[in-house]
Parts: C-alpha cells; sequence; structure tokens
DNA sequence: CCCTTCTGTGTATGATATAAACGGTTTATT
DNA sequence: AATAAACCGTTTATATCATACACAGAAGGG
C-alpha cells in the first residue's frame, strides 16, 4: 500500500462513478481544468493554487476537492489539457519526415503557448489520453516506415525530447529579449557581460569564446533564427533515422 | 523592474562580499547545499524545507536566509551541486562520438543518482559554473568537428534534452518494477492491463497494438534493455550528425 | 573603547493544501 | 408519499511552509 500510480490519470480518462443521488453539480472538471490552465497561461505555475481556481469560478478551494483529489492530480489533468492538439488527419499524403516535421513543430507550439509545461514537477512517460493521442498521432505518420515498434517509439522519444529542448530554448530567448539588457545586480554591466567576464579561458577552455561572441546568450538573435536553430537540430535526427533505413534496407 | 534573473547564480559563482566585520560563520554555503542535496536523495525534493536543512545541521530555519536570499535560490544552487561531475580529462583521444555518448551517459547517471533533478523546474538554459563546466566538457568532444558553434551548442542541448527524457524512462521503468503489478484504484486488474483496455483502437490505431503487446509499460524489460533504447536514440543522432559532416566536406 | 556590522535566533504573518463536520438537496428505495 | 442514503458546496480548523522583522550577542575597525 504504497504511494502508487496518481489516481489523476484515472480522472483524464474520464473513469468515475457516475453518482445519481445528490444535487446536480455546478462546476464540471473541465472548467476546472481550464480555469487553471489559463491562470497557469497569464501568472504562471506558481499562480495556480486551489483558492485562486476555485475563486476565478465563484467558488470555494474546498468546493474542487469534490472534483479533483489533489492538487498534484489538477496537474496531470492540466498537462492532458494542453496536449489536446486539433490533429490535421492527412493521411499520410506526404512522407514520414514530413509527418515528423509536423508533429515536433506541434509540439513546441505547445510549450510556447504554455510556457509553464516547461516547469511542471509531475513528469512521465505519457498516460493519459490526449498525450497518448499525440504519440498515436506520430505512431501514425511512422506506419509505413519499416521499423521495430520499440524503434519507433525511441524515435519519438527522441523527438519529443528534441521539441522540449528547442521550448527551453525558446523560453531563454524570449525572456532575454524582454528583459533587453538590464544592469546587473551585481555588477553595472548587462547580464551578458557579466556572464562573459566569469566564462574565462582559463576555467572554460572551450566555451569561452562562444560565450564571448555572445551566441550563448543569444544577443542578436531573433525568434526567426530560432526557428533556424530548430530546423538544424531536426534535420540532423532525420537524416540519422534515414541513414538507419538506409542500412537496414541493405542488410536484407 | 520586472522579476529578474534569480541571483542564486551569483552565489554560485561565489560573488559576494566578503564581510569582515561581525561574528564568524557557524555553517558554510557548501554544507547547506549538500545537506539540501542528501535530503532530496534520500526523501525526495518535496522533503527539502528550509526547516528540515537547517534542524539537519543543527541551526533554525531563519538562519539560512544569511546565507541564500531564497528557497528558489537554494535549488539553483542544488542543480549546480550535482552538476559538479568529475570530469575525465582524457585529452580527446577518442572520436567525438565517443565523447558524446560519455556525455550523454554521464547526465544520465546524474539523473539516476538524484531523481529529484527531474523535478526541478527548469529555469532555462544553464548559467552556474558546474552546469557551464558540464558543457564546456562537451564543447570540448566536439572541438575538431567543423561545426559552427552556433551548431555544437545546438546538437549540446538536444543531447542534454535526450538525456533526461532517458532519465524520465528510466525512474518509470524503475517505479513500474518496483511495484510490480499492484491491482489498480478503479479496477481489479493490473496497471498495465488497465491501459491496455483503455487503449482502443478505434481511438488509438497506431498505439494500440504497442501498447496491447507490452511494449508501452515495459514490462519485461530489464535496465539493460533500457540500455539498448539510449543507444538506439543516440546513435540516430550522432549519425545524423556524421552525415552532414560529410555532405559538408563534399561541398568544399 | 565604542560603534558599526554581521551572526544566529525567536516571534509573527500570510499562503498554502487539505481534513472534518454541516446543512441543504436530490434521488433511490420502501 | 415517505424515508433514507448519497452527494454537493461551505465553513471551520490544522499543519506546513516561506519569509519579514526585530533582537541580543560577537567581532573587528576607528
Amino acid at each position: 500500500m504504497d504511494k502508487q500510480l496518481p489516481n489523476g490519470i484515472a480522472l483524464s480518462w474520464g473513469l468515475g462513478k457516475p453518482s445519481s443521488r445528490g444535487p446536480k453539480r455546478e462546476m464540471s472538471l473541465k472548467q476546472i481544468v481550464d480555469t487553471a490552465v489559463s491562470i497557469a497561461d497569464k501568472d504562471g505555475l506558481a499562480a495556480v493554487s486551489m483558492n485562486r481556481v476555485a475563486k476565478s469560478l465563484g467558488f470555494t478551494a474546498m468546493s474542487l476537492y469534490r472534483y479533483i483529489p489533489s492538487k498534484d492530480d489538477l496537474i496531470i489533468l492540466m498537462q492532458d489539457a494542453i496536449s489536446d492538439l486539433s490533429i490535421p488527419l492527412e493521411k499520410a499524403e506526404h512522407g514520414w519526415r514530413e509527418a515528423m516535421e509536423a508533429f515536433v513543430q506541434a509540439t513546441i507550439d505547445v510549450y510556447k503557448e504554455h510556457p509553464w509545461f516547461l516547469e511542471t514537477p509531475i513528469y512521465g512517460v505519457p498516460m493519459t489520453p490526449n498525450a497518448l493521442k499525440v504519440v498515436d498521432w506520430a505512431l501514425g505518420g511512422l506506419q509505413h516506415v519499416p521499423l521495430e515498434d520499440s524503434e519507433k517509439m525511441a524515435v519519438i522519444l527522441l523527438l519529443s525530447s528534441y521539441a522540449r529542448a528547442c521550448g527551453i530554448l525558446q523560453k531563454d530567448m524570449a525572456r532575454a529579449m524582454q528583459l533587453g539588457s538590464p544592469p546587473d545586480a551585481f555588477s553595472g554591466k548587462g547580464y551578458a557581460d557579466t556572464l562573459a567576464s566569469l566564462v574565462t579561458p582559463e576555467r572554460f577552455p572551450y566555451l569561452h569564446s562562444v560565450v564571448a561572441s555572445g551566441a550563448y546568450t543569444d544577443e542578436n538573435q531573433s525568434s526567426e533564427d530560432a526557428g533556424d536553430d530548430i530546423e538544424f537540430g531536426l534535420k540532423r535526427i532525420l537524416d540519422g533515422i534515414e541513414q538507419y533505413l538506409k542500412k537496414k534496407k541493405e542488410q536484407t
């Protein structure tokens, strides 16, 4: 009887007794989760408290517990909610590369719209319906690719992590651009300059030049450039997969 | 004057006035951070409270604030602390592929030793000394690879993110193995069976067979197999980069 | 020698998640 | 139709936090 799997997962699947007795419910799970998501979108994940969510809906904090067993479960539901992409059902007219590119882009878009997704402390292999629907979509894009199931899953894992990396980068760049270069707390110089002065060539022989050139702090990059970076890594990954397919074909 | 960069970063660099006047300090930053890390290692990140850390050291919670401005900063310092890998300084005797593999493996090992690292909110691209030292190490492994600096950074970010995804997978599998297949809360069946019954072929045409086969819940996989999965994705990435290098070489 | 500065410590405060008990409401059962 | 059970949203209470503030003592500088 240890702490086991969060039953927010069960909730996300709509499992629960249909409770016929008692008064009519005045809220819905969806309503609660959507409210929580919009709060997180606006003010960050830390702003999501039971109180705030409930008050936004005109109820008391405790009322939420009639719908959700705990806040952790709410967060799981939030994650699932934003994974509800409107999946285009182009019937694999295009190749698998295009499909994977679309998958990655869609995932990155989620991070862009909901930056708090990067901060959620509840993580793990996807287990909720919308998240799994995305996996299913990606698998569909690979349906005619001669890979083992486990290999396909590995590819999806790889691409997901790539999208996440892009999300982090994007968020940092957005923040850097928003802040501009304000004088820093512990020196008169801007943040980038401060970092550059700390990353000395003795201590960081390889990193030093990168930071000094400003490439690390992304000062001169725009969002458009970030897009280019996304392209670069993605193309490398897909090339790698393609090469593997070729090699595999030769062996047979 | 918005909320700006956490100055826990400044602390991690050892920046601060050397205070000569008052009484001698009875603790040190390192002591505090190490204690916090060991608590997180043992009981998870949620167990790390100012009170608990201070009490472990025989002091009161408030005393910590003489060393650390806020708990968020403490977490940043914790992240930096566990990034203090003892970096092998093999002078690039091996190729860049081996170097990148070592980098990924080392990162994964950190996740294995400190699972709470996965739960810490990502504040963004690394900015603290030990974390940057790791980046420097990775850059060193790429020193003779003809890529642009920005491309190298993109590769490193990607591999970091991939390592994180592997860390998540590893942890989930470890938990799944530890739990075995306990009867679930909302059905008599085990968790894997429950999931399999939810992932119907109608709703998840492509994923269904994967889940049904048990490949998704990783029931029969050992940690060794997980290593294979890691290998697969990693090799694809590296293959893709290698191909890019080849193409680039031909063009010149 | 005093005064400034810093130390660790109590005390206090405001958030927070969530448990427990309550009055009112709806429906199933008798 | 009457009763009882189940359930809803609320009120109240508690425990845990992070952290602001003010204090008493310690150490060094003038």
